[in-house]
DNA sequence: CTACTTGCAAATGCTTTGCAAAATT
DNA sequence: AATTTTGCAAAGCATTTGCAAGTAG
């Protein structure tokens, strides 16, 4: 992956850096895990890396553009980064519990039918989309079920 | 609409404020928009309607509570906000042009299918759902035809 | 050696908050 | 009269940016 983060960065004329390497090395050994920016930061210090803040938001940036990364929002006032499976490039949907903030991703295959749809009512080509699910996870619904209306609520409530 | 705010600011314990009718208000003469808090603000100027903007920031969190408002999020590192249908409270999808940033909002039948697809597979109750459909409306799909890869490419490139 | 990248600190922009004054009940 | 809400200014955060110093090609 090193390798294909190299020739990316030489076919657009953007240079390599060890900055740039370790940030997406972070990812790859945090699979699975939609880093913010403080956090791919914090664990850069704890592997006594030496980089700036500024830094990592300029490579995650970049990464992104690079086709590294997938920039992701969940409404909690700040951006988080996946690693992109670059074989299938295949985006997957976030099923989010709203009461202990879990996420569990998966691949539906209705999602290609809604694109579909959307295309033809629209007339949009549609380059990406973005789904996210939000509800109970199988662990606080049985919460739920013991001490249904119990107050505290946790404060994810975005769409767009 | 009014009546039905001040039924629920009551039922819930909260004071009926000249501040959050007029909030509401702007929503229900934008119908269709999805405003940022420095928009409602511009607009309460220009009605010579004088409110702070923390009262903006406060109201429209409690109209989202009261159920009154969606919290939207484009990746534009702000929050927007539009009218909920509350006969029917149900949310459409946002398909967005990555060129010119025009949405259309439309209504899948599939979205049914999908969610049910999801709740089987994960085990969740799916409360509410949030999708974002990324493309080129029909239009800018003319215009890249003419001139393609012609550079200036919008900025908009956040998943969740 | 030239151009790009980094680090630092300052700046930015959205949002939140403390508190006294104003308004609602 | 008691309590909530508002306005204001200050504070809080995530993110961006200007610029000099460091580094890749």
């Amino acid at each position: 992956m090193y390798e294909e983060l190299r020739n990316e960065l030489k076919k657009r004329k953007y240079r390599i850096t060890a900055q740039r390497e370790m940030i997406l090395k972070i990812f790859l050994e945090s699979k699975g895990r939609h880093l913010g920016v403080d956090e791919v930061y914090r664990e850069l210090l704890n592997r006594n890396v030496r980089v700036s803040k500024a830094t990592v938001y300029r490579a995650v940036e970049l990464l992104v553009e690079l086709g590294f990364l997938r920039k992701l929002n969940f409404g909690e006032g700040l951006y988080r980064y996946e690693l992109i499976d670059r074989s299938t490039r295949e985006s997957h949907q976030h099923v989010i519990c709203q009461k202990c903030g879990k996420i569990v991703e998966i691949n539906s295959e209705q999602v290609k039918k809604i694109v579909s749809d959307i295309s033809e009512k629209t007339g949009y080509v549609i380059k990406w989309h973005d789904l996210k699910f939000y509800g109970l996870c199988p662990e606080c619904q049985k919460e739920e079920s013991k001490a249904p209306e119990s107050g505290q609520r946790t404060e994810i409530s975005e769409e767009g």
